[in-house]
RNA sequence: GGGCAGAUGGCAGAGCGGUUGAAUGCACCGGUCUUGAAAACCGGCGACUGUAACAGGUCCCUGAGUUCGAAUCUCAGUCUGCCCGCCA
């Protein structure tokens, strides 16, 4: 959640960035005047709870003395009855606070461009040059089936539409995947790390998917236990509630989870094919730094996703995502988007974040810096997704009898 | 799933109604000593909130309660460990 003391010290400002993220005016009213309300009634409980010790001292003293407590009892009762009040004002405060800073989003950074949707995001860069065919490249759904790698029939057999099964040559090349990108990002310093797949309501809150998002997430019924829609999750609130010293950060960490998204709202969005589907693979970066790592290690998080794709030969852009497509939690985003021939145009394949002290506030990841206790950045990002990785192995690797030449890279993973 | 035990600072572990944010040890930080290190000795060392800085407030799993006063007593819940059962 974002520091609501900014709102307080340089409302203007603050206001103005909140507002280039979707955030009503009404609401960051309501937020500050909420903050306000809960340090005047925090004053005047604490003011109380003062007097209340106080007395309670003053009352063992009498008893030892053998005086009379009788005044002093009166005094102390009626003092209790106003503690009661204040209390029950206090706590309203503090959950009318509540109810609107966490589903308050990130301020993002003032270099994110302003902008509606995905149509105004910033391109940085291309790399590799999109292949030319001399046939017209088939989409991955039609590879898929033709090869013998993906059957959507049975996956919603066993479950429901939006699931898969991936079988033969197209199984041991998910694997071979995973694999591949968990020595390659190791190699990059990110120390492989193996999670639950489900979560507890916490640790979602944390990271910021809870409590917005309910609605997107597979819960486990009779347990207050959810599927995790991203290692992002499990990884980043590794160190919920710790103090970390400054001398082991930053900590770069790569895992491999089943991701579950319940993927509502996506309306009709691509029903066909394995681009969207309610459980898939992916391979995540996070990274929990100091806050003046946090920009360094995000750019090697974007070059490590990068530098995979060119690995594995596929052409793909870096995007800066402008605010009005920036995601709850973040600060500042880069998308890569990998080239489908087979719909001839560029879809996202990893996204990689910095949420800044976004996440570390609510999930109170700290690092202690010359005796003090500063909040930590977090930063996750996607290298990458398996099942969009495999899409584009078949869209960029087909040939003109519909079978798929697999990357060099992968050959010792077979 | 059944039974028993437990939950205190980074860790270990006292405290079981009174001024206790909490003994002690370890770890950690600073110093003396040393060519350097170790040992020894001296000092410091929880978190959150609050303040210009003090002060003040909160926190001994969570939530309710008893009391002038609770880490300490009562109740409920959660979690952890062990034993039995079941099982990859």
């Amino acid at each position: 959640m974002i520091d609501v003391k900014l709102l307080q010290n340089n409302f203007d400002e603050t206001a103005a960035a909140l507002m280039r993220k979707k955030v009503s005016v009404e609401t960051i009213h309501e937020l500050k005047t909420a903050f306000e309300t809960l340090k005047s009634a925090k004053t005047a409980y604490e003011n109380a709870q003062a007097k209340q010790n106080e007395l309670s001292k003053l009352f063992g003293q009498y008893k030892k003395e053998g005086k009379n407590t009788d005044d002093l009892k009166n005094e102390v009762d009626a003092n209790k009855a106003a503690l009661t009040d204040l209390l029950e004002t206090q706590r309203t405060a503090e959950e009318a606070l509540d109810a609107i800073i966490m589903r308050v989003p990130n301020i993002p950074d003032s270099n994110v461009p302003d902008g509606a949707d995905e149509n105004d995001n910033i391109e940085i860069k291309k790399v590799l040059t999109p292949p030319t065919f001399s046939f017209a490249p088939k989409e991955h759904w039609e590879l898929a089936e033709q090869n013998g790698w993906i059957d959507f029939e049975r996956g919603v057999k066993l479950a429901k539409s939006r699931f898969s099964v991936v079988s033969g040559m197209g199984a041991r090349l998910e694997r071979a995947l995973i694999n591949f990108m968990l020595d390659f990002n190791r190699e990059r310093g990110f120390e492989e790390v193996s999670v639950p797949a489900l979560v507890n309501r916490r640790a979602l809150e944390g990271t910021g998917q809870l409590p917005k998002f309910e609605e997107d997430l597979f819960k486990v019924e009779d347990e207050e236990l959810f599927l995790i829609p991203t290692a992002e999750v499990p990884l980043t609130n590794l160190y919920q509630d710790e103090i970390l010293s400054a001398a082991e950060l930053p900590l770069k960490m790569t895992g491999y989870t089943s991701c579950f998204r319940k993927e509502a709202g996506s309306g009709g969005r691509d029903v066909r094919g394995m681009i969207r589907q309610h459980q898939f693979h992916k391979v995540e970066l996070v990274a929990i730094t100091r806050a003046d790592q946090s920009d360094a290690v995000f750019d090697q998080m974007v070059a490590c996703a990068s530098d995979l794709l060119k690995a594995l030969e596929l052409p793909h852009r870096l995007v800066t995502l402008c605010t009005g497509d920036l995601g709850f939690g973040a600060a500042k985003t880069v998308d890569l988007e990998v080239w489908l021939p087979g719909q001839n145009t560029y879809r996202e394949i990893s996204s990689v974040s910095n949420t800044r002290d976004f996440q570390a506030r609510r999930a109170k990841i700290r690092y202690k810096e010359e005796g003090k206790n500063l909040l930590a950045h977090t930063l996750n990002g996607s290298s990458l997704a398996v099942g969009r990785t495999m899409i584009a192995i078949m869209e960029n690797f087909q040939q003109e009898d519909g079978t798929v030449r697999i990357p060099q890279v992968l050959h010792k993973y077979l």
